[in-house]
Order: C-alpha cells, then structure tokens, then sequence
RNA sequence: GGCCCAGUGGCGCAGUUGGUUAGCGCGUCGCCCUGUCACGGCGAAGGUCGCGGGUUCGAGUCCCGUCUGGGUCGCCA
C-alpha cells in the first residue's frame, strides 16, 4: 500500500515519486494550497494539495482520516524548511489521494500540548495512544523486552510460561479467584507471581529459566501498582546469591545503558538491611541524596525530656529548615499524624547557633550544647526527631528525609542511584489485636534459605535471623528483589516448625512442592524484577499506567473494555459460583494461618 | 478502611461575598484564504454545572450524603 514510512523521508529522497499511507495528524487549509500532515508509525511529513481538483478533495479531509497519498518529494521552497521536524526539508506534491476510512470528531485533542483527563484517555486509549508521548513509552517497553531476551538468551536462559490458572501462592496478598465450571466449589487463582512454578523448573533440571510473567495481586492499588503486573523473572541453580546478583546487574546495566545512556559504576554498591534502616529508615533508601538519620539513643539515655525516653531516639536534619514559619512547623505534625505517628519534634538552629522550638526548653544545657554538631546541623538548620519503636520512629524519619529533600530541592532529577539492600531477615513477629507476640511469618516467602551463618540457629533468635535474600533499589524505588532458596529438606521442615505450620498445613498449601522436593532439588535462587516500574523509571513517567498498554484505573476498573462487568444468571449458573462447598477436612478453621496476615 | 484534592459544552480551564442571560481558549460545523507547520479571518452550534437531598426569596457557589477519578496512609514484595 505504500513504498515509503512518512517519517523516513529524507532531502536524499527528492525527485522521487512516493506512495504514504497514514492519519491526517493536522490540515492546514490555505484555500488554494493545503498542507497536510500525514503521520505514520514512523513519524509524518508534509503532504501539499495545489489548486484545482486535488485541493478541493484536501478540503474534505479531516483529522484522523486515513489516507494514501501518491506524490513527488521535492525539497521545500528556499526558506519554508522547517528545522523542528525531521522530515522538514521536503515535502511531497500530492498528485492522487485515496481516503481509506474517514474518522469521527475526535473526543479529545491528539496534539502534544494540551494535558488531558486519564480517564477520557484510558477510554480512548486508542487514540491517546496515536500521540507521540505514548507510542513513545509503548515502543521503549518493547525494547527493554528485547534488551532483556538478548542478556539472558546470551546466558543459556530457557524461556518458559507458566499458567495463570493455578493454586494460590503463599505470597501473602489476597488471590483473584476464577471459578472451575468442572469442579464447582473450587477456584481457581490467578498466581500472585511463578515463584512456586520456577522453583519446580529447577527440580525438573532447567537450571537457568526466566520469563516476562503476568502476575495478579487483588490489593488496593496505587499510582505504581496495578492489580495485574508483569515481572522479569528468573530462576537459576547451582548458584549462589552473588551469581544472582551479577547476573541482575547485567540486565539492568544493559537497560540503562540503551534506554536510558547512562552507564551504572559496577559492581552496584550493597548495603546490609540493618545498615539501610539505621542510615536512611527504609528498606528502599534513595541514595542520590544525604540527609542520613542519626541515632541519638545513647544520647539521649539520661534525659530528663519524656518523650525522648524511649528505645530509640534519631534525628534528621532539614537544612535550612530553621526559619520556616509556625504554621510551616505545623503542618509538618499533620504530616506525620497523616503517617500514623503521635507528631514531629523539631529544634531550630539559630543563625547564632542558639536552639529554638518546643523542644529546646525540655533538653538540658548540656542536651543543648552537642545537639547541632551530633547530627550535623548548621546555623539556620532544623532538626526533626522521632523516638519510640526503632522500626517505627525510623520509618517517620526516613519518610521526612525523603520529604525534606524534595521540599529543599536536593534531588537531582537527572541522576540515577542503585544500591543492593542485602542480608534482608528471615522473620517478623506477627502480633495480635493486643499488641501480643503470636508467633512469625516469613518476611519473604517461607522457602527463602537462612545465610549460612544462621542455617543452623536461626531458631536461637528469630527476630535476628538473616537470610540470603537482596532487594535492588534505584532512586529509592524497590524495582527487583529475590533469594536464594531451602533445598534441603530438614532446613525446610524447621521454618515450618517456626512459622507454626503443621504438617497437615504444609500438605494443604504447598503439597506438590514438597513432592518435588523429595527428588533431588538442586540449590536455586532467583530475583523478579517489577518490569511496569523499571520501564516506568526508564521512560521518565510518574506513574505505571503511562508504561502499561491497557491499565486500569485505582478502582481496578478498565474505562476502555469496562470491565470488570456483570455477568449473566447463565453464566452464573454455569460457573458454579455459587455451589456450596462439602464441609470437608480443608475447611476446618481451627488452625489459623500464619504465613502472612492479612 | 482513613485522610486530602478534583468533577462546569467534545477537551483544558475561569466563575469573586449566594444574585439576574454560566464565561475563556482549543476543538466541531459553515464561509473565505496560494507557503503554512499549534496557519489565519468572519460567523454559528454546542451546558440536567457528577448524582440525590437540604438551607435560602434565590445555589455552579453554602451544608449533608453518594458516585467517579487522582494522590496518600493502612494493605501490598
């Protein structure tokens, strides 16, 4: 239908007769002379209608018309080029014109200047998908698949999907549920990710797999998550987590390095869990700024200033935070009410280094005097303190070092930080209602091996336990994390002992993985990377629905496809929704779960 | 589930202290226009102000509820 892509034409192509085929992105009607442009997949050019019969069929044209146009390209008149466009020093002479389907008045303007409504532009997400900026991120993801394929294609890495209609996962999110028309009464869930699929690959002797897998978490969903994501997942035996490690450094350094140009310093620098909790208050620190907290404990251990009799005292410093107005001070105790915390303390740093706030009068002469230089605070700085539950107080002050540098403007937008966060624990306690300590689950998942220094103890003290698991951050975004995985039976069966799991437990959720296991399960471990998020950092968007083809909106629902939708008393029937289950040993209630709360 | 913000012609927005006929830009439609490139000129059409209730002589504006969207905390690896 055509010999040419519009946007591929170049000076070099003049004299030649040519035949587009594309949309009328925009018409410039002059009377006697038209000027369309005509956009393809590649880009547009110009097309030119003169007088007589060609101008009064240009005149019927309109936007988003399809047509085919035969012409001559022909540089422009001395003068007309225009040095924006890429085709702007030609243009083709029109000499036939076929409309090949014509377009209604669009809902929305497809121009590149206006900022339109998502919901209007997810409903049509077929025409906001003609626009350049969302071609764009389309395209960019295609090639972060390819780039990822040819990284472990290059590594033996074997290719393999897994089904969507499956057993729950012990993930630890709520399943979306399929009801199983043959077997009504049972479900079917959609996997909260392969995780127990690839681990069954590594029994079956595939050794390097890897897949870009759908997978479906039916939580509350936020500007980056959405109920159906997709991650780059992988699993490898025989190795150990530094091999994982270089291995998912090569895939995100070819990534940057083509999508992005930027070409990240290896090795990625490693922090400890503990490290990055205790510097920056958060399993995911943002590293292209300071700001680190200071933990003001042992500081504060005699203090007469109840509030800052508690576990854990820590500090960060807003510079030039000091003269900030009352109502500016207040707001920041709505803020950390906001997060759940009883409120903010604050201390100003004088230009004369003298303290001022609230605070300052409850803290001794003493208190006062080595303030500032303990957590690195100048004249005309404010310091912020938290105290109370370590994980909690540093959470507040990790959240405010995150705030406190967007508001000061310390982030270098253009900058790209990535840290491993390892040594990651095996355990937390689960609590109760009360407050009361009820037993632990998995912090990752129950299959994720101890390191070696506590394989053997890790019953001694639980809350103390590391594991070989590994988070990559960039720019304070959690975007991949994995484990090294339990191969060996009796290592297995004591986490299970731990997290409460009885046998008749263990059969019930994860049954087929521990046949498997019987069988020779090689020592594996894996990563997933959130591939909506790394595309959504590569292409620069603020949220995933920009990186996603068809996304849904908070509330889970599509405005394009509508769904999800009633569905017919028929189809009701038929699915089996709502046959009753047998009471049978599977649903007894008497053993609560205790691999994640919910 | 909590909190914050928004909802006004097709799109993006304005609408003051509650006051008479709800404005602006873009788009759409018609006419004009031979060098534009976000073309330009003249004219026209197009609105249950998200929905329901209330206060009031009078509500786009105030109050209550509700729906939808966005953000965020909880939740979620």
């Amino acid at each position: 239908m055509r010999t040419h892509s519009a946007g591929t034409l170049r000076a070099e192509n003049a004299g030649q007769t040519v035949t587009l085929a594309g949309w009328v992105a925009r018409r410039r009607d002059h009377g006697g002379v038209i000027f369309i442009d005509l956009r393809d997949a590649s880009g547009s050019a110009q097309v030119v209608f003169r007088e007589g019969e060609m101008a009064e069929a240009a005149h019927r044209l309109r936007s988003e018309f399809v047509v085919q146009v035969t012409g001559e390209v022909t540089r422009r008149p001395a003068g007309n080029e225009n040095p924006d466009l890429a085709t702007g020093e030609i243009e083709v002479l029109a000499t036939e014109l076929t409309v090949l389907s014509e377009s209604a008045p669009l809902p929305f303007p497809l121009d590149e200047h206006t900022e339109i409504g998502e919901e209007i532009r997810l409903r049509h997400r077929y025409l906001d998908l003609r626009r350049s900026g969302p071609a764009k991120a389309l395209r960019m993801r295609s090639e972060a698949n390819r780039i990822a394929r040819n990284v472990l294609h290059d590594r033996d890495f074997v290719e393999v999907e897994t089904p969507t209609l499956t057993r729950s996962t012990p993930e630890g999110a709520r399943d979306f549920l399929v009801p199983a028309r043959l077997r009504p009464g049972s479900w079917y869930a959609l996997p909260q990710s392969p995780q127990l699929f690839k681990q069954l690959l590594m029994v079956a002797g595939t050794e390097r797999y890897y897949q870009i897998a759908r997978c479906y978490r039916d939580e509350d969903f936020r500007a980056d998550r959405q109920p159906e994501f997709t991650q780059l997942d992988i699993e490898m035996s025989f190795v150990n987590q530094d091999d994982v490690i270089a291995l998912g450094e090569d895939i995100i350094a070819a990534l940057w390095k083509e999508l992005a140009g930027h070409d990240i310093p290896r090795p990625i620098p490693r922090m400890t869990y503990a490290e990055a909790m205790s510097r920056f208050g958060t399993d995911k620190p943002d590293l292209r700024f300071g700001l680190e907290l200071t933990d003001l404990t042992q500081y504060f251990a005699d203090t007469s200033f109840r509030v800052f009799q508690a576990p854990y005292v820590g500090a960060v410093v807003m510079p030039g935070g000091a003269d900030q107005p009352r109502r500016q001070f207040d707001a920041w105790q709505e803020w950390a009410k906001q997060r759940g915390a009883r409120g903010l303390a604050y201390v100003t740093v004088g230009q004369d280094g003298e303290l001022g706030g609230p605070v300052a009068k409850n803290l001794s002469d003493a208190e006062r005097d080595g303030l500032a230089k303990t957590v690195g605070a100048a004249p005309g700085d404010a310091i912020f303190f938290a105290a109370g539950h370590p994980s909690e107080a540093r959470a507040l002050l990790g959240a405010a070092r995150v705030e406190i540098a967007h508001r000061v403007g310390l982030i270098d937008e253009n900058a790209w930080a990535f840290v491993w966060v390892i040594d990651a624990p095996m355990f937390e306690r689960v609590r109760d209602d009360k407050g009361n300590d009820v037993g632990w689950t998995a912090v990752h998942h129950p299959f994720t091996s101890p390191n070696e220094e506590w394989i053997d103890r890790f019953e001694e003290a639980p809350d103390q336990a590391l594991a070989y698991a590994y988070d990559i951050v960039a720019n304070g975004n959690e975007i991949g994390g994995g484990s090294i995985r339990i191969h060996r039976s009796d290592v297995q069966r004591r986490v299970f002992d731990l997290l409460g799991m009885d046998e008749a437990e263990q059969r019930e959720k994860f049954g087929f993985l521990l046949d498997a296991f019987q069988y020779g399960p090689p020592p594996h471990g894996g990563i997933a990377f959130g591939w909506d998020r790394i595309t959504m950092l590569l292409a620069g968007a603020d949220s995933l629905r920009e990186v996603i083809a068809f996304p849904k909106t908070g509330g889970g629902f599509d405005p394009l496809t509508q769904a999800p939708a009633p569905i017919t008393p028929e189809q009701r029937k038929e699915a089996g929704v709502d046959a009753k289950p047998p009471a049978g040993p599977g649903e007894s209630p008497a053993a609560p779960a205790v691999a994640k709360p919910h």
